[in-house]
DNA sequence: TAGCGTAGAGAACCGTGGTTCTCTCCGTCA
DNA sequence: TGACGGAGAGAACCACGGTTCTCTACGCTA
């Protein structure tokens, strides 16, 4: 079975999230990437040059599968009020999901945020685009900025609490906190 | 100059300490302990039995000391109602501290939660308490349970995203979040 | 003062993991 | 059909770090 680039990249970037999400980085070495993807060492290498850019990798395409994921489902919601709340939704049903564990950005900052420009680079990214997202719902359903703020807050909260706890609940208590904190006017 | 088993052992955490909140563990080798601490190797390794040992160490003694801090602020709060908004005014003055770098549980569980179980039990263990201590200067403030879950849920928002950020601005939005949570009849 | 035990400095040991290299196979093309 | 080139399997290489061991110095005690 020969496979073209994209598919042997996909392949390894499937593999990676994985297993990075599911250990942590430094818990996964590039071999086991290989035996769960299926791609030759040699040919991982030829994708990437090394294991900090495959890390790299991973994390991006996961940011935009992620906001994808989210954005997708807040657009099936009707007014502006349901859809700021349905952030909240979409957080239980991905806390819901078998192996959630947490952030993956919180943590791979806290793993390697000190020693890897660029983990902290794109952890500070991603969290900056998911910020600016709810600032642009928050907006449409008339709150000021400062709100937005603190549903981010609520938001980052829930997806550490729900990663440690390892139960769906924060997302609850964060949504009913969401509801009281817009400004009804 | 010979070090008592305690002196010893309080450099080898105070070094520890330092070292994983500031580069993350598996960043850090016990090479790197000793050289701050001035322990031997040979005694380190005869204080604890290996580096998860120190690991574990550090969380607890750094958990008793940190919520130390935090109960001796608020105690110095007036009315139960400014008590729960001092948590918040803590946490900016936490963030506000050279080499603040977010919260060192919530690191260590994304760096090491999934492979050991101590690391992640501590974790769950001391934001039980951290969670508790909020339930409970929530309810003397005449507060539904609901609402402390809801302060708390606020606070790690805040630790992580000023962790992220390095800034001290998400207390001060946090704090807000408070205020508007709280139940005012 | 001689011997003992402890402690430090630092080398040594050993497994792990990132990266590279070798060997072989197989499909392609002249 | 035979040479070539890319790809996989897996060994090899090499650095790093956790842990242990050796050697030496020094203070205490009989």
């Amino acid at each position: 079975m020969v496979l073209s680039v994209n598919e042997a990249r996909d392949k390894a970037l499937d593999a990676a999230e994985q297993l990075f999400y599911a250990r942590g980085i430094h818990a996964v070495g590039m071999d086991d990437v290989r035996a769960r993807s299926g791609v030759s060492l040699k040919r991982l290498y030829g994708l990437y040059p090394g294991k900090d850019a495959l890390v790299e990798a991973v994390l991006d395409r996961r940011d935009q599968r992620w906001r994808e994921r989210l954005t997708a489902y807040v657009d099936k919601a009707g007014d502006p009020r349901a859809r700021v709340l349905a952030v909240f939704d979409w957080l239980a049903l991905w806390f819901a999901e078998p192996g959630f564990r947490g952030c993956a950005w919180i943590n791979a900052f806290g793993e390697a945020g000190a020693t890897s420009p660029a983990v902290a680079a794109q952890t500070r990214l991603h969290k900056q685009r998911f910020a600016a997202q709810i600032a642009e719902w928050s907006a449409a359903a008339g709150q000021p900025a400062e709100v937005a703020e603190q549903l981010f807050l609520l938001a980052e909260g829930a997806m550490v609490t729900a990663g440690i706890r390892a139960t769906v609940a924060p997302a609850h208590a964060a949504r009913a906190a969401a509801a009281a904190l817009l400004r009804q006017d």
